[in-house]
DNA sequence: AAATACTTTGCAAGCGCTTACATTTTGCGA
DNA sequence: TCGCAAAATGTAAGCGCTTGCAAAGTATTT
């Protein structure tokens, strides 16, 4: 904030009307006449006034900033949501403030307590499992609280997502319609990644469902890199009975397994089909492209910030809402070659 | 914020004590008696008091949050920088705000005016030439703010950026040096974008200094999107002589493309060599790789937030940083084949 | 024991804004 | 022309916190 910012008083002093004229110049201009407030408006240009937040947020109570802490800013599969979710939040004149926890529940307390000492109205959060911790503080605090990127059909919390489990289920299902008996799955890593974790019990579930051995089936978690994924490729193809499909808990690692399974002179899907999971920009342009769970990223955030604001601005009325993914053919998938 | 939140007295009345003394043993807890300092604290502890944000930025004039206006959240070029910025930050204890601009002058503004009145102690912008009107605000307000993504020697502003004509002066060379004649450049749009019209001037500065008749150039400017540039795409291809080498303001652009030679039949960089510039993730997962400019984005946001932080603090001393951009070879540009 | 310096605490004045209530101005019918 | 309701504006009391200054309490020195 800066020290030599123009104040209502001097946006009133300068044309010539009482402060409180000025607020509602500001803040319901239809209680005010139109010379006067034209008058008003010339004076805050001139000025070049900005209401001072901490005036305001004392005043109101109301600080209009909500706030997000997500898993990681610089992964693709948050932006084009947060995105949706931003612009919508501000033709409400309401502001993103933004926080990631690098999927560290404790650095997600750290980030959640930041947002709520800045005084958010309301937060955006990624998935719902939480330590006990941080759930009570947000239970004491009372702020509206909003999940993404999962639902549950829980009436004291609030969700706008699709259910993970049921879309690793499908995407299973699929590759073992191909014909698929020998599978791997790499995964996220679950610990503390209620998705993760979804998607891979939905995949398992599927795959003994179908009377498929969970014992024969490699299950490796690792982390989000192209580079890890390269290295659980090495991990599964030494095994024996090689697998015919990798289901891949995300598509960034479904990327790396395939680029590693190329330039290890592997074909996808000749040698081996591969599926991925969210449906992120790159899916369509690797080669083949990959064969994936789309996720309707800007359709939630865009809900997301609706639900939310209701919820901030009438406690109680915001609603949960059930999304529903499904799956993109593309070339990594095909039969397995006997 | 919450209407039954504990306040200040509140504490100081349960501790028995003046609610100076509260606020001195959360901010200065050495000016205070350690047998006080713990009875204050277990007050604390006991009615879950957060300090209140509007109160204290009133009375201190400060935030700890800075803002930042990005064109576009969705576009995985600024992900990772602000990523960056944003961890840098927190460190801090600092607090991101973000907005998005839409690569729109207009919207910048009125994001920045949103960021600045919700209290932002400083503030990081995309490139340097906006409308006179935002500048003269900015100035107006004095608010330390800090230019990435462009440098200039200019010793009134703070920039931590590289060089974009001169980075797309040295892809412009190594694609003439490569043999091509025959250039087309596909630009983003220039209009309100000095990166993209930096990176423009400085391809064809290039181009002209190396001998080709520029006038023989075909220059479009689309938006970045990979449908766009498969239009820009068509438009090139149908053109007699045909280019043997397109030269791509951006990645997205370059990757679209690409995409669209491929799925005309055409082949990279057999009948035409492709460059983009920025390197995202995508780049290295096109077929074939792409050849682009490589730009220092986490180190931008990291440092970005050293400088900004400083010039907050203690104004006039945050410094200007100009990066080094590189370039990186990739299958996508090859010799032009007779 | 008195004088001095230092530490600890309290008092009270804002910081810039909103808003209930009071006051003034305006418009309009009688 | 007057009276009165409605519209426009002003007054002033906070919102929760920090901080300069003053007061009170303690320790140290003479």
């Amino acid at each position: 904030m800066n020290g030599n910012a123009p104040t209502l008083d001097d946006v009133a002093r300068a044309a010539g009307v009482s402060a409180a004229t000025i607020s509602r110049c500001i803040n319901s201009p239809d209680r005010v006449a139109e010379s006067t407030r034209l008058r008003v408006q010339n004076a805050i240009d001139r000025l070049g006034y900005t209401p001072n937040f901490g005036g305001r947020a004392l005043a109101t109570r109301r600080t209009n900033i909500v706030g997000a802490v997500i898993p990681s800013m610089a992964n693709a599969i948050f932006a084009e949501g947060i995105q949706a979710f931003q612009e919508e939040l501000s033709r409400e004149k309401v502001t993103l403030l933004i926080g990631s926890s690098n999927y560290d529940p404790d650095y997600e307390f750290e980030q959640i307590q930041t947002l709520i000492s800045h005084g958010a109205d309301g937060l955006l959060l990624v998935g719902s499992n939480r330590p006990e911790r941080t759930q009570r503080f947000l239970d004491a605090r009372r702020i509206p609280t909003l999940n993404v990127w999962c639902f549950q059909p829980d009436p004291d919390q609030l969700f706008v997502g699709f259910d993970n489990s049921r879309a690793g289920a499908d995407i299973a299902r699929l590759v073992i319609e191909y014909g698929h008996q020998n599978l791997a799955i790499v995964s996220g890593i679950c610990e503390g990644n209620d998705r993760a974790a979804d998607r891979l019990a939905g995949m398992k579930q599927a795959i003994g469902a179908e009377g498929i051995d969970l014992e024969q089936v490699t299950v490796l978690q690792t982390k989000y890199s192209f580079e890890h994924a390269a290295r659980a490729f090495d991990t599964i193809i030494a095994q024996s009975p090689r697998p015919t499909a990798i289901l891949a808990g995300n598509d960034v690692l479904a990327v790396g397994l395939i680029e590693r399974a190329r330039s290890l002179g592997f074909s996808v899907p000749g040698d081996l089909s591969v599926t991925g999971f969210d449906d992120i920009s790159v899916a369509q342009f690797v080669e083949p492209g990959l064969t994936t769970v789309r996720v309707p990223q800007v359709q939630m955030g865009q809900r997301a910030a609706e639900e939310l604001l209701a919820e901030i601005r009438h406690p109680g009325s915001g609603k949960s809402v059930e999304m529903l993914t499904h799956i993109i053919r593309r070339g990594s998938l095909g039969p397995p070659t006997a």
